[in-house]
DNA sequence: ATGCTTTTTGACCATAAGGTAAAAGAAATA
DNA sequence: TATTTCTTTTACCTTATGGTCAAAAAGCAT
């Protein structure tokens, strides 16, 4: 009975395998979800994407719903991350210009994690609920304190603050998650970096316009 | 044998119970639609929820397909209504502000109508693909047009009309679609008549002080 | 090569889901 | 009330789906 050293793994804990496939399991849920949401999608269609057989799957996610909260956790960093970065020490109009730049820009590149964002708040957010009420929540509450700072310091209109954050969500999502609609209303095929900018210019332009404070 | 008239209908050639059993059912699909997609609707849960055995439904429309369509073209009198209305004649400031009261309005009172159109733009509308070409695009196409001639007359500060559809579009959308984060992160619970109005002010007053022009 | 661990597979299983068919049951007209 | 039309139900059928299990295959350190 010799025993054997157990098999060299990377950093967190995974070995080279284990490392590969779940990520490749990742970015095909995301797909899978991000197109049928979490009722909608199946693992065998997953499995497919992943190039894999069900049963394989299922050896890395025990099953659908914990696959799930992965690609959320996945996500989540996607869409925390630009928010955090406000600061209430500089000028609200390049701040806020680059905050809507960032977040359009994270839509444009991964506008999957924004539809499984969506996908979720349409069912109500069973999962994210507590996310919601929490750290979400409390992130935004500072983040409208730093921008109450700005309009205290008259350097913004008086806007009421969460419907700003919500107007920048909204329209930047809107890109990512209608994605369909838009290429077929504004009749462009896959959007390009030159129309990119084009709607970076317009909706900064319009929400900057809309809360820098009027000169008389 | 003798021949017998056929049942009363109604001006739309429906009986009675045809005409209120389709519209049981339908409501009833618009809520697991609009919370599942198409996918993660199940004709079982619709036909429980319209309080009927699943043969019965299946009896009105003949499949889960031919349902969804129904509940899209319900849906689409809801999101193509208030937009028709921009007047060109009328002053740029009321017309718009009209707009997404109305707008705003419609997604508070049929969030349900909201959700399913999202939803179908996040699976790449399979359905709507030819609506959106169509109707959607000249629809917008007469619109962005009544804008460019505001700008043209000095009403507006010139920006790209698409983008500003888009913007009051995605904004008004977001408080039906994403109902869940705007409570938990706002803190509100079922967001009333006042609650309302403040969302209504807001999302003008960016608006509209973002693209009228500045006076010097 | 050997012995152990990790990965992959194929064959299943139970349940859910979309849908059908035929017959029973109500409504409406005559 | 009789007859016809319209509605609802019961009993199924087929396929899809989430998930399990045991065994085979592949990797890896010695």
């Amino acid at each position: 009975m010799k025993t054997v050293e157990p098999q060299s793994r990377q950093a967190n804990g995974k070995t080279r395998i284990q490392a590969l496939n779940e990520s490749r399991i990742i970015t095909a849920a995301e797909t899978v979800f991000a197109e049928h949401g979490f009722r909608g999608a199946t693992v065998d269609e997953i499995a497919k994407r992943a190039e894999m057989s069900k049963p394989n799957l299922l050896y890395y996610f025990k099953n659908k719903k914990t696959l799930y909260r992965a690609v959320l956790d996945h996500t989540l960093n996607f869409w925390l991350e630009p928010l955090a970065e406000l600061d209430a020490d500089k000028d609200p109009e390049s701040e806020i210009r680059r905050y809507i730049a960032h977040k359009l820009e994270a839509s444009w590149k991964n506008p999957r994690a924004s539809r499984i964002f969506a996908s979720e708040m349409l069912r109500g957010a069973p999962v994210l609920n507590s996310y919601l009420r929490g750290d979400l929540k409390s992130l935004v509450a500072d983040k409208c304190a730093v921008i109450e700072q700005w309009i205290a310091a008259g350097k913004l209109a008086p806007i009421d603050p969460i419907h700003l954050i919500f107007m920048i969500w909204a329209t930047t999502q809107h890109y990512a998650d209608f994605d369909i609609q838009v290429k077929a209303v504004w009749g462009k095929g896959a959007l390009n970096k030159k129309e990119f900018d084009r709607i970076e210019d317009a909706v900064s332009a319009v929400i900057l316009h809309g809360i820098l404070p009027r000169k008389h």
